[in-house]
DNA sequence: TCAATAGTTGGAATAAGTCTAAAGAGTGGT
DNA sequence: ACCACTCTTTAGACTTATTCCAACTATTGA
């Protein structure tokens, strides 16, 4: 691990922790981490399987805490689709999920020319954009 | 109850039904009906709720079964918000979705002029964009 | 350093939805 | 009209995802 890197890291995310009223714990940087490192929107069973490996003793409901502490601080998002287990994910810039209902991947995509035109008083306060289908890949490999 | 515009709900109703292979049964009439009446995006235990009081041997388990019915045959929609309980739509225009945080009420919003540049190769079989926020009414109330 | 407070743990509890087996209802052939 | 066949409903058990709880542990400010 790069220790530049990861002071970085640990340094926002310690600053915005303690500003959204949370203390800093090991679980907490290590649930962090393993959704800045690998972005493909886990579930929080898939976070606290990963986790384990790093810190055996942590248990599901740290894992829930942690993430909703998280989210919480606006350091991660929840992705929800359908009915199936949330997901979490680290890339806070404004996306939309697209999920392959082949692979079961998740891409994120940059919602260039969204614009809707809601009535007047609608005051909007969160969005969610989410489609399903298939990716380059699996749309190819089906032809 | 006007009978002709009941019969119009209900021709329809059992042609869909026994094009997508499912027989008509009170049940589901009665499901479908109330889902027209009253267009506020009930949960499967709120259609169960209104259900009853015209079919009080009715079971939340026929009630999640004609609701599937309905949906395979493309007469409702599904909506999904968080993590809350499925909610039932019979508005199968395209639309989206808003849901006021202050009165707990949804609402349809077309969506007139959304379009997302996806990247090349994917292939969208199913969007769904929703909001939250405050409606005209809550936010005029708040001020 | 030490109390006060916040966080973690494992297991129990909950909510929403699905599955199952048995009983009931509708339909075509005789 | 009767029977067999199939589809549907029912009640209740089960599953999955998540939250709650009480006891223990870690972190922080004085």
């Amino acid at each position: 691990m790069k220790p530049g890197c990861q002071t970085t890291t640990s340094n926002t995310l310690n600053a915005r922790l303690a500003t959204g009223g949370f203390r800093s714990t090991a679980q907490r940087q290590q649930v962090y981490e393993i959704l800045q490192a690998q972005r493909d929107h886990p579930t929080a069973e898939e976070v606290f399987i990963r986790a384990k490996r790093e810190m055996p003793d942590i248990s599901m409901a740290t894992v829930y805490n942690c993430l909703d502490a998280l989210v919480k601080c606006h350091l991660i998002r929840l992705v929800n689709l359908d009915r199936g287990a949330t997901r979490y994910c680290a890339n806070m810039e404004d996306h939309a999920h697209f999920y392959c209902n082949l692979c079961g991947r998740f891409f994120d995509i940059e919602p260039q020319a969204v614009t809707l035109a809601l009535p007047e008083g609608f005051q909007v306060t969160h969005t969610e954009l989410s489609m399903r289908g298939s990716c380059p890949e699996c749309g190819a490999n089906h032809k």
